[in-house]
DNA sequence: GTCAATGTGGAATGTTCATTCCAATTGCGG
DNA sequence: CCGCAATTGGAATGAACATTCCACATTGAC
């Protein structure tokens, strides 16, 4: 009995199973060719259903999805399905394919260039994912909100504390007054004693959140002053105390977060209060 | 033996769910409170995984998901779990929708909206274009050169401030020693003045190029202290004097620049550094 | 028309999984 | 400090599942 069907290497990805299928959709037995079209047209269906009642809905047996499965490499059904659930994960953010492409080489490649690869990789992750996540009528109330604003007081603690600064930076050169809170010890609370109702505030903390900004956040916010964050969880304790939030996550490479889609969220921000101003 | 659990229905969509447990989150205990974390945090792996490997990387027992669910009203965590398949079934599709509106371009879209859109697009295109400038050989020997420093200088004034705090920042977490060059008036060449061959300095600027952080770099070069330098241009003042520079583009959005790409590639040169000095 | 080879359906099997249950622990009110 | 209730961890359970196996059907060759 000698085996003919010698031990092919599975697909690794999404695109690649899908030329194979292609290519061999001819010469396929009727039943494996009602899978293989089946597969195509229906991904989402292969990707969350179980080979039951994938079964069902290709009108084939369960027993056949299997060898579909082996006739492309792969154990059983369940290793042809990891690559249809792969597939949705990453289809907002393609990236990832990319980057496994660049990876493939990578035996080669020095540490440092993996390191950049992946920070690019995160902050394309990180800049779709914000993209995603900001509706774009909160956004506009939260523009609105601190346009508004006699001045706005930017609170931010260690690692947004980059991203308050250079905002601080930009309405400097557009002309809006605000006030940065949290740069050196002590005057801190007596700068935010000074703010009124007519003011407002932003104010940017991630996980682990600095205790201060969050109290500082809560009581301007108790004392009427309207406040507008970003964060980086629904349960940051900034959020409950804002006005508007806004959650930004950014992908982490080996723990390290940059903030690219931060400070693209920030510019954003900053920009369209100065022209919400500039319009009266 | 009263059921005080009256049976509640459970939410019949993700973004009622997602309200749900952000309402309660403050009543639930505590293993309780960590699932809800993770669920909102990480959405994919629920919908993906299964009950055993979520409780592995939510750090919670299996049994802590079913009651979890159960809270809600779901029969157990399967029941759960659909709501987060169902998300990402639609996700794609909303998501789409989104990239198709941003081409479109603005007819009904509120201002706001089109700005953030701009910057959205603007960070990808700068992400993009920093990935394929950077060489991977002259990113390795860079950081060779400042992980061997014995304290590493980064110079930086106006809007590129921010990417040398946050570098600074990222760096006394990673024990690596640094010294921040630009915060305030007067201090700065003194502090300059003791830096040694043994030293690096790493600086950045972009146009309108910053006329100290130039002469700093120029001066502290002429010492036979190695700099490395991030910049926007070749005629770049920076660009003659360092040891390596590298050049980001970061493309603009009516005029106005976020340092998306600047940020992912300050991270990756200083978790780089970190990890080099690491191996030794 | 017969035989062999290939393809197919469906029951049987063994594994993985969600769920349940109970004992141990923690936190809280007295 | 004690006792009770709520919460938690972990083993036990039973259901759902993918996979295998075998009998049967179909196809194509001689």
């Amino acid at each position: 009995m000698s085996e003919i069907t010698a031990k092919i290497t599975p697909p690794q990805d999404f695109d690649t199973l899908r030329a194979a299928i292609l290519e061999r959709k001819g010469e396929l037995p009727k039943r494996l060719t009602q899978v293989a079209a089946y597969a195509l047209d229906n991904p989402d269906e292969i990707a969350f259903g179980t080979a039951a009642s994938i079964a069902q809905s290709a009108d084939v047996q369960p027993s056949t999805l299997v060898r579909f499965a082996q006739q492309f490499g792969f154990d059983g059904f369940s290793g042809l399905q990891l690559l249809f659930r792969a597939r949705l994960r990453e289809r907002t953010s393609s990236y990832e394919e990319r980057l496994r492409a660049l990876e493939q080489d990578g035996a080669a490649l020095a540490e440092s260039t993996t390191i950049f690869n992946g920070f690019i990789a995160a902050a394309h992750r990180s800049v779709d994912a914000i993209a995603a996540a900001v509706e774009p009528d909160a956004f506009e109330r939260a523009v609105t909100l601190l346009a508004n604003a006699a001045t706005i007081y930017l609170i931010a603690k260690r690692r947004s504390y980059p991203i308050s600064s250079y905002m601080a930076y930009a309405f400097g050169k557009l002309k809006v007054r605000c006030q940065l809170v949290g740069t050196s010890a002590g005057i801190d609370d007596d700068l935010l004693a000074m703010a009124t109702p007519d003011d407002a505030a932003f104010a940017i903390s991630f996980s682990p959140y600095a205790s201060e900004s969050a109290a500082q956040a809560r009581t301007l916010a108790a004392r009427g002053i309207p406040v507008v964050s970003l964060t980086d969880s629904a349960f940051s304790p900034l959020a409950e105390c804002s006005r508007e939030w806004f959650e930004v996550v950014e992908a982490d490479h080996a723990g390290f977060r940059s903030l690219s889609a931060s400070m693209a969220f920030a510019m954003a921000l900053t920009v369209s209060i100065a022209e919400k101003r500039r319009r009266g």
